[in-house]
DNA sequence: GTATTCAGGACATTTAGTATCCAGGTTATG
DNA sequence: CATAACCTGGATACTAAATGTCCTGAATAC
């Protein structure tokens, strides 16, 4: 899984700290220290998925695009990692006994449609949290999260 | 994830319809037309892992080390993708504020924890699904696979 | 002894992930 | 209007991982 992922989740957490105002990327990245161009293009890959709007010129930069509530984890690793199952079926049934050029194995074998069931569970977790999810219990385990975190933005203005 | 996670799972269910004879590498990959080097590697693997059993010379080949109702998809994703998450916490928080370089974030990061959870519900359903569950269905499916693929490992056999 | 086969290290090749840079378009501000 | 800040996206480079091949050595049946 790509790396983006982690970055973007956090942002986002961030960001639905900070709302009201845009971010720059380039103080979101400074609050990990993570490269800005990099990050920038996870951001893009965001606000192309809708999870984010973007801003351009002075005052400009990032915030979500919804209610944190309906920004789901699963909604950002899709963004980020892409549509794609974990399991790659390459139909090698294909090249076996008794195979159909026309049937669709990925739909028809066993194996996959195990393999695919054990990532529905997966996504469905996923798709089961939200951002505010993530953002109210860190909120419960240090209050002062929210706060520490727009005077962090704050500071890293220069 | 590893396109021979594929391969062995396939591999597998062959080798319990082959139950009693050792099985060449060379026609475990001929029966799919894979690179059978490169099979031979993921075949290496779960051996390692316990899950087959292998033995040099003449008449050698592999061999299912146990029931295949014992065999978990789970093993075999673990023996040939390694037990690592999908998700890696690089704990970015550590550079973030507040941060305390001895923490664990990859266990008390609430972001972590909701990656860990979906992760672990889908270890669950693959670690619930045997070998013997998959070859069931198929021999429910096409009653004649099974000695289909004895046939053909046997017509293999050049 | 010889042929067959697995074990595993050493590559080579290909692909995906990570990272940087720049040129072009947008917008706030004075 | 001019300027500076900022996002967009393509081009490019670097790195790591996946994929694939090859070869030597050890085990074993005959
Ligand atoms: S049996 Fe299933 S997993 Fe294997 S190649 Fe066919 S469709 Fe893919
Ligand atoms: S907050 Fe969680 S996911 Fe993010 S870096 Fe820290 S431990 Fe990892």
């Amino acid at each position: 899984m790509n790396e983006g992922v982690e970055w973007a989740m956090h942002s986002c957490v961030n960001l639905s700290w900070a709302a009201g105002e845009a971010v720059t990327a380039k103080r979101l990245a400074a609050f990990y220290n993570l490269p800005t161009a990099y990050l920038n293009k996870q951001l893009q890959a965001l606000t192309r998925a809708g999870i984010l709007t973007s801003v351009s010129g002075p005052k400009g930069g990032f915030q979500l695009a919804r209610d944190p509530r309906n920004i789901s984890l699963l909604d950002i690793v899709v963004a980020i990692d892409g549509p794609d199952d974990a399991f790659r079926c390459t139909e090698i049934l294909k090249e076996g006994p008794g195979a159909d050029a026309r049937a669709d194995y990925t739909k028809i074998c066993v194996i996959s449609q195990a393999m695919r069931g054990a990532e529905l569970t997966y996504r469905r977790e996923l798709a089961s949290r939200s951002i505010a999810d993530i953002a109210d219990e860190v909120v419960r385990r240090t209050p002062a999260a929210p706060d520490d975190t727009r005077n962090r933005f704050a500071n890293l203005k220069s």
